[in-house]
RNA sequence: GCACCCGUAGCUCAGCUGGAUAGAGCGUUGCCCUCCGAAGGCAAAGGCCACUGGUUCGAAUCCAGUCGGGUGCACCA
């Protein structure tokens, strides 16, 4: 069902409606901009309205005057226990215990589903991330991006959504060339050939391998041939063999994509011309010729040539964007449009994480989706920004061009997937992130990951301990629950959150919210915990009072349901103990 | 020069699409613990939310401009 805050919604909608029925309020008002919350601050009770102060205005009310109106109404919902008035016309809310109790009772009955969209919002969202270059195995630069993109799929289908997780296989364009030129010399190498690498091909030894099936398979036949007559299949043969190592890689993430879609193919299908025609039907494709660039110095050499255009300058581009090369080949972006005319056939919105160092090209592909699609499939690009590695505070030095990134297979390695994944999440991903190996396999309290797990281990571990004090507990029944003090009520109701951070994280798509909420819970379940510490009358666990003891279990149990949910759509595994 | 991102406590960052007295961790200071409820606990100090205007009942949040930092700017991908 819905969440506490939606179920008071209703009811205070229930309240509005009697209001315009009595002539207390004109009828037919907006109530969009009405806001139904958790108050900042928990003395001001549950849950918090703006809705008298909304509407206050266009009634010609003053909001003091409606909001007590509304307060009375309000006070005589049987879940609710008081209905206040404050400061310039906030309606404050605290509710029935019984109210909080219902809802434990909603997440022990729906364990890790809590919080998940009861009703499907009928919408298909198609999530593009990753699409690294298939020209060799994953490494650090693109680990953020995947998991960010993972972990918002999953928050979208968390909300309700239908999400195809895709990924683009740029098979098109030169870098692939040369990926099958560098697989040729290894080839040759193979054959016994002894070779050097020149600069601008592709140095990596993971290329040795697939060489050396080739000259098994093949032989020397294509060791002088020209180029003309292996390119394509190396190329296929390459691509192919680095597209396993990705998936190798990305499933050492957890994260397996529904689809994989080639560039190559959509250039194939003949679809980059049908796209483009249909943008020229509409007026925003042209022949002409580019400025000189900008960023050149006035001694370089530029000729002008003349392309097909976009019209990307009606959208707040520097410049308008060719499609297709003066060769007459498709430009990326030529086939891009395609590809994405492609996915929002299929999708109603598209989402796609790059990299911050492609935003330049944001403004050009968001507008030929728009002007393709009409604007009926909104395309969302969410930039992802650097992560820089630090070892003991040490900057570790990454080169590409000597071949000697860190790989994503080493950091998983090393400090493990979930500790990866939980660590991309806890910045927003514009920021840039500093991933330090020594610190985020620290136990500490400023070592989210180990926090939020520690919590979940030491609620796993009252069982245990019950049953090492030789008490049987039995499930918690109401009257049990209500023996809970204002202080546990509070670690309840930050659990009852839960629902709501789904929805504000999938709304803005922002995945980074779930780890944020799991460590104030954490924290706010380690703060609860401690006070047993100096009151053992505080502990979960009583030897003396069995009843107690299962409405603090049950407690307990409810914020590590809720800590599992969460970390489930992270992509993260909560540990049952700590190692 | 243009575009995009960022600017919140000494540091690293949150801030629930505009709400009430702006939060957390680290660091600092003080007290407690250091008997597996273990990998510390409690508390205090610390902010002109870069700046200037605007929008409105109300702005860290939205808009315009300025300043500062980062990134990107060829038919590459």
């Amino acid at each position: 069902m819905s969440d506490i805050f939606d179920a008071f919604q209703l009811q205070l909608n229930a309240a509005l409606d009697q209001l315009e029925a009595e002539g207390a309020l004109p009828p037919g008002l907006s109530r969009t901009g009405i806001t139904v919350e958790p108050p900042r601050d928990a003395a001001h009770g549950d849950i918090a309205t703006n809705a008298a102060m909304a509407l206050a205005k266009p009634a010609g009310l003053k909001p003091r005057d409606l909001a007590t109106a509304l307060a009375q109404k309000l006070a005589r919902v049987a879940t609710i226990a008081e209905a206040e008035v404050a400061g310039p016309g906030f309606l404050n809310i605290r509710l029935a215990p019984a109210q909080w109790i219902a809802e434990l009772r909603t997440i022990q009955q729906a364990g890790d589903d809590y919080g998940r969209a009861p009703v499907p919002t009928g919408r298909t969202v198609n999530v593009e991330y990753v699409s690294a270059n298939p020209t060799g195995p994953m490494h650090m630069g693109h680990c953020r991006g995947a998991v960010v993109g993972d972990a918002l799929a999953s928050v979208l289908e968390a909300n309700g959504d239908k999400v195809t997780r895709e990924y683009y296989i740029n098979d098109a364009g030169g870098q692939v060339d040369v990926l099958a030129r560098s697989v040729h010399l290894r080839y040759r190498e193979a054959l016994g050939e002894a070779i050097q690498i020149p600069e601008g091909l592709y140095p990596g030894d993971y290329l040795v391998p697939l060489a050396q099936a080739l000259a098994a398979e093949f032989g020397p036949r294509y060791a002088t041939a020209p180029e003309a007559e292996w390119l394509p299949l190396f190329r296929t043969r390459a691509v192919a063999a680095m597209m396993d190592l990705i998936r190798h890689d990305l499933g050492l993430l957890g994260i397996h994509h529904d689809v994989f879609a080639s560039e190559a193919a959509v250039q194939a299908s003949g679809a980059v011309q049908a796209t483009a025609d249909a943008l020229r039907a509409k007026g925003l494709v042209y022949e002409g010729e580019l400025e000189r660039p900008k960023s050149l110095d006035p001694g370089d050499e530029w000729e002008p040539a003349t392309l097909t255009l976009f019209r990307s300058t009606q959208f707040g581009d520097d410049q308008d964007r060719p499609l297709k090369k003066s060769s007459g080949e498709w430009t990326y972006f030529g086939n891009d449009i395609a590809y994405h005319a492609q996915k929002a056939a299929h999708a109603d919105a598209l989402v796609n994480i790059w990299g911050a160092d492609h935003s330049g090209t944001v403004k050009r592909i968001v507008a030929a989706v728009a002007a393709i699609t009409d604007g009926r499939v909104p395309l969302d690009i969410k930039l992802v920004s650097l992560v820089h590695l630090f070892r003991n505070g040490e900057p570790v030095k990454m080169s590409k061009r000597a071949g000697n990134f860190v790989t994503l297979a080493e950091v998983v390695e090393e400090v493990g997937k979930d500790v990866v994944r939980f660590i991309m999440l806890t910045r927003r991903a514009e920021m840039s992130l500093e991933f330090d190996f020594a610190k985020v396999v620290e136990m500490s309290r400023d070592n989210p990951v180990f926090y939020v797990q520690y919590a979940h281990a030491r609620i796993r571990s009252l069982a245990r301990r019950a049953a090492e004090a030789g008490i049987t507990v039995a499930p918690a029944t109401d009257a049990d629950l209500e023996r809970l003090d204002a202080d546990e009520f509070g670690l309840l109701k930050l659990a009852a959150q839960w629902p709501r951070t789904i929805r504000a994280a999938a709304q803005t798509r922002e995945p980074h919210r779930i780890a944020f909420y799991l460590a104030d819970l954490a924290a706010a379940f380690h703060g609860q915990w401690n006070k047993g510490n100096d009151d053992a009358a505080r502990r979960f666990v009583l030897e003396t009072d069995p009843g107690l003891t299962a409405a603090r279990l049950a407690l307990a149990d409810a914020v590590a349901t809720v800590i599992r949910a969460g970390l489930k759509l992270m992509g993260v595994e909560a540990v049952e103990e700590m190692r």
